[in-house]
DNA sequence: GATTTTTGTTCTGGACTCGATCAATATTCG
DNA sequence: CGAATATTGATCGAGTCCAGAACAAAAATC
């Protein structure tokens, strides 16, 4: 049960039902699909002639689309219902500290094209080459229209300002990336931390359960964000700095993190804490990766192959970064206790040796046998991209704003 | 925006418009009484004749009264409305390991009476005792009707059987609470587990502004318990596990919890913590509370009358507490950045020196400044049996279940 | 005494859901 | 082969509710 909002609530109009009961069928139709107006009667619990004069209004805007008739044992066949994957595109943007992806999508999700563009250190070089990249997009992907830009950045936004505040690993501070890319393209842009974007594109993709409403997303990367979803929402917590448990400490007097404390989450169990274990442990005997080891770290993607390929040394530090990943992943299930814990990040490439290192160390630390899944995201899949899409969709496919 | 629940929703009917903003109306008189029609008309937004429409339906429904004419410099006289606080009573039962509180309380939340009990160890017996107690307290006095009993219990309940699961501080488990006593009383019972309690009576009290909808509640007692509202909305984690953050390691290798972990936040800062610290920094030189020391430690009230009276080392032994206490919260603001963490508990009582010692670490910790305010609350105002008159109300009072 | 201002009620029109009815369509049974 | 049955989807009337206009009541001001 909710606490309504009095300084900022939406008292109900004649129309609200409608709009109630239209996102119900739009979602039914979205899980179900192909699905007849008297199956969405049934499952949805709505008259017959209510779900008929919602599947108009949806068919002459577009969001549906009428399919083929099916086949029944007896009686009337029935008209199949679709989503119209075709009414719109949108544009995922994916910013990280390097590189930045970039994706036209499907009304269905469903990726039609995907480019890469390095991010750079000047924040407004970056909005112009971007804006351009957008717009080169749409261009070559015309659709009937575009529905908006999703944005996932490794920082977070101000709810009030709909600024980049606190991007440390970009090293942009209190940016305002959305007023110029919406006036470049003419599209309304959706920005969000990429943990929280990442929790988004999971909740939504419906490889869970329905009953799946708690779920939390931990990408790993240079650093450790993590995105909550709390009773099916994401949680920004006050000024949008929620899920700042990359910077917890785990081990007081560890070692010294850019925050300023010791013994972080993100310092013992990010790439760089991996890639940090490796050098220590093979500066004692140099040689494996050439004398860079000393000064240029081996990028997280070579050790992961040297794991593939044997390398004990690098094994270890994988092992060191996935006993780390448990302790806190712990945390977090012994804290929150969600459904399913989302592991985002190269790591999940070798997951075969890393999921039963940070499943011992859940299971070592959490009393509660919590029902909690741990689960690796295919990084194939660009669960990121996914994420920024599902920023955009949301809009049509969430809950109605109300009281 | 929030996921639309598919196996859990509710499909939107004629009258749901009248529902949700019924409990509009009724929340603005609830905060802004004593308020005229026209006033709850400009606030919310609905026409006059709305307003008027579900007014007088509040009326016949004996939630609001009509109340004195007020007076303007031009115009008819408004007439103003209240809420009923005496339109039906709520009974509230705080169960704590030793001592079993209860309240009778309006609809206002104000308490018409105040008795305890002591708990006892056989589950079966307490609930006979408690039954018998609600009864008498009932029948001293006498209300029109009976709203509901709201229990809080230092422990778990499952949200499918609501039996109470995991109260390791009771030693009972997968007891069924809620149907003996509602067949003993006839009245609805509403359980939920004492932090959680806490943090929806905060959020309910009106003490915080509207715009705090993430609330953090931490109960310091013989354990360390957490509520989180995030959104306005009590989190409560699959099977309703979530806030379990007292048993997240916060010193590896320290002292051993029941829980199997070692180093604890609740072994570190609970009441236990700080009477374990007394009784180490007074075993060096015995006399001070007596020979009892050794054996069974020292009440944590006498603990806190100590500090009062100048005792060096149990001013200690509490500073030691508030300093592990200040570690955990800053845990929970660079996590979960809540508008507001409350502490409930007897330490509150020595809030002057504790304060400081908190607040320092939480600086310490947390990089992000965040907004979050650390509030104690007043145990003379019960937050516990609060918690529990809130359970019951926020049925009422609570956004409308849709979608 | 007329005007202005504000409150609260009444009434009409429009949006929406519900439930009943009906036409269309296909299968099964006599 | 025709009647009965089952199912889908459209149509229509009744009921609920909100918006907005009109109106009555009440008080101060011009």
């Amino acid at each position: 049960m909710r606490k309504i909002d009095l300084s900022n609530f939406s008292v109900a109009r004649s129309e609200t039902a409608r709009d109630i009961n239209r996102r119900i069928v739009l979602n039914f139709i979205r899980k179900h699909q192909p699905i007849s107006r008297a199956g969405l009667a049934r499952r949805s619990g709505m008259q017959r002639s209510t779900v008929s004069s919602i599947a108009e209004q949806l068919i002459t805007e577009r969001w549906v689309i009428e399919g083929a008739v099916g086949h029944l044992p007896r009686g009337r066949k029935p008209t199949f219902l679709h989503l119209n994957a075709e009414r719109a595109g949108v544009i995922g943007v994916d910013v990280q500290p390097t590189i930045t992806n970039l994706a036209v999508a499907n009304m269905d999700s469903r990726f039609l094209a995907q480019e890469s563009m390095s991010t750079g250190s000047d924040p407004m070089e970056f909005i112009a080459r971007l804006s351009r990249r957008i717009c080169d997009l749409i261009r070559a992907h015309p659709r009937n229209s575009y529905e908006g830009i999703g944005i996932s950045v490794p920082g977070r936004i101000d709810a009030a300002s709909q600024r980049l505040t606190f991007a440390p690993n970009l090293g942009w501070n209190s940016l305002d990336l959305k007023t110029p890319l919406e006036q470049a393209t003419g599209l309304q842009v959706e920005l969000e931390n990429a943990a929280n974007a990442c929790a988004l594109a999971e909740i939504w993709s419906g490889r869970h359960g329905e009953e799946v409403s708690n779920m939390v997303a931990v990408t790993v990367a240079e650093g450790i964000g993590v995105g909550m979803i709390m009773n099916g929402q994401l949680v920004r917590g006050a000024s949008g700095v929620a899920g700042e448990f990359g910077h917890i400490s785990l081990v007081p007097n560890g070692p010294q993190c850019r925050c300023g404390n010791r013994g972080c989450w993100e310092v013992l169990a990010s790439n760089s804490a991996a890639m940090h274990y490796y050098a220590q442990n093979s500066s004692v005997r140099k040689g494996e990766v050439g004398s860079k080891s000393a000064t240029a770290p081996v990028p997280f993607s070579d050790l992961l192959r040297l794991v593939e390929q044997g390398d004990l040394k690098a094994a270890k530090a994988l092992d060191q970064m996935a006993h780390y990943l448990g302790l806190g992943i712990a945390m977090l299930v012994t804290g929150l206790a969600p459904d399913a814990v989302i592991v985002v990040g190269e790591v999940t490439r070798a997951w075969d040796r890393v999921a039963p290192i940070v499943e011992q160390a859940v299971r070592l630390r959490c009393f509660t046998h919590a029902t909690t899944r741990i689960l690796p995201t295919d990084p194939e899949l660009h669960p990121r991209l996914r994420g920024t899409i599902a920023l955009v969709l949301q809009k049509h496919f969430g809950a109605p704003f109300i009281a």
